[in-house]
DNA sequence: TAGGTTCTTGACCATGGAGTCAACTTTTCT
DNA sequence: AGAAAAGTTGACTCCATGGTCAAGAACCTA
C-alpha cells in the first residue's frame, strides 16, 4: 500500500509510471478485463514486464483503480454529504453514481465484482453502501421514499446498471440520464397506485 | 424454413432430434453461447454431428428457437391482447416479458443479439415490438402512462433487463418481481414531482 | 568503461472454444 | 449377403487469452 517498493533503475521507473498511465487509459474505455496484451502495446513494453512489475492482472488493477473509480466514488459521498433535502441526497446519490456507471466503464467491473477481490476496493464498495443506506433510512422517514424500498434493492440498483451499461452502452448520455429519472421516480413515496 | 431436409436415414433422424432436445435443455439452463460439446455430450453424439447436421452454432439455435423463446413471446402477446384496461395491458405485457427474461436465460441472448442474426428471431422481435408500442401509445392516449415515456425508452426497458438478467441472476424471482413493480410505477403518469 | 546487477523481452506453455474432414461405421436397397 | 450411400467420429487446425522464464539488453557504479 506504501511507497518504497519502487524499482531501483531509471527505465524501470520510467515503464512503471508508463504502464501506469496506459492501464488507465485502456481500462477507461475498455473496461478492466481488456487483455493485458493491449496494455502492454499502449505502454509500448512488453506483456512480460507488466507481469514482472505488477505480479498479475490483479496487481495493475489495485494500482490504478484509485485514480480510475475510488477518487470519484469518495468524490461524489462528498458533495452529497454537503446536500441538505433527504430527497436530494438520495436521488442525487444514485444519480451521480449511474452517471459514474456510464461515464467510467470500469466503475462497473469494480462494482459488479467482474474482478478478483482487491481488499480497498471492497472497504470502498462497503463505506458507499453504508452512505446509501443512510440516505434511504432518512429518506423513507421524511416520507418522501417508498418504504418498501430495501437497502438491498438500492444495492441492486446500483448493480443492475452496472449490467446496463456494459450491455447497452450504444445510449446516448441524455437518454441514458432521462431513463435513470422514470427510475427514481419509481422510488418516491406518494403515488396514487 | 419449411420441411423436407430431414435427412434419408433412421439413425439420422433420431439423432437430429436428440440433438435438439438436449439443445433446448442445455440452452435452457445455460444459454445460447454455451460451448456445443455440451450439447453434443449431452445428446450422446459427437460435435462433428451438430455441425453436419445444423452447419453451425447459428443453425442449431434457429432450430430450436421456437419452442425456447418465439412461443413464449407469441403466448404473451395473445394473453395481454385479450385484456381491456391500456394500463393493464401496457403493464401486464412489459411484466411478463421481464418475466420470460427471468425464466428463460435464452430469452435474453435472443432479445440483446448476443448471437448471429435470425430472420424468424428477427421477424418475432419486431412484431414484438410494435405491438408494445401500440400499448404504449394506447396508454398514454388514456393518460395512464407518462407521456415522455418514447417507443425507444421501451424497448430498452426490455434490453435492459436482459443484461440484469445476466449479471445479477442470483436474486430470487419474487424479489426480481417486486423490484419491477418499482420500475414500472415510474413509468405512470399523474405523480406529485 | 568493465562488470555485476537489474530489467526486459518474446517465444513458450496451457486452456478452452469454434469449426473441419479423412477415415471409419451403420443403414438401406437389391 | 454384399455393396453403395449416408452418417458419424474424434483428432486436428485455428484463434484468443493468461501467465512464465531463460536469455539477452540496459543501466549504474567504481
Amino acid at each position: 500500500m506504501t511507497g518504497p517498493d519502487q524499482p531501483r533503475r531509471a527505465d524501470a521507473r520510467r515503464n512503471v509510471e508508463g504502464i501506469r498511465r496506459a492501464a488507465l487509459d485502456v481500462f477507461r474505455s475498455s473496461g478492466l478485463t481488456t487483455p493485458l496484451d493491449e496494455v502492454a502495446r499502449a505502454a509500448g513494453v512488453s506483456k512480460g514486464t507488466i507481469y514482472h512489475r505488477f505480479g498479475s492482472r490483479r496487481g495493475l488493477i489495485d494500482a490504478v483503480v484509485d485514480e480510475l473509480v475510488a477518487e470519484r466514488i469518495q468524490g461524489i459521498i462528498a458533495v452529497v454529504g454537503e446536500l441538505g433535502d433527504p430527497l436530494a441526497r438520495f436521488e442525487e446519490y444514485l444519480l451521480r453514481m449511474w452517471l459514474l456507471q456510464y461515464d467510467e466503464p470500469a466503475a462497473n467491473d469494480v462494482l459488479i465484482r467482474a474482478l478478483p477481490e482487491s481488499e480497498p476496493l471492497l472497504n470502498l464498495c462497503e463505506k458507499a453502501q453504508e452512505f446509501a443506506f443512510g440516505l434511504l433510512r432518512a429518506a423513507q422517514e421524511a416520507g418522501v421514499i417508498r418504504t418498501d424500498l430495501t437497502p438491498d434493492d438500492v444495492n441492486y440498483l446500483i448493480l443492475e446498471r452496472g449490467a446496463i451499461v456494459r450491455a447497452c452502452g450504444q445510449q446516448s448520455r441524455d437518454d441514458y440520464r432521462r431513463r435513470l429519472r422514470f427510475l427514481l421516480d419509481g422510488l418516491r413515496q406518494g403515488r396514487q397506485i
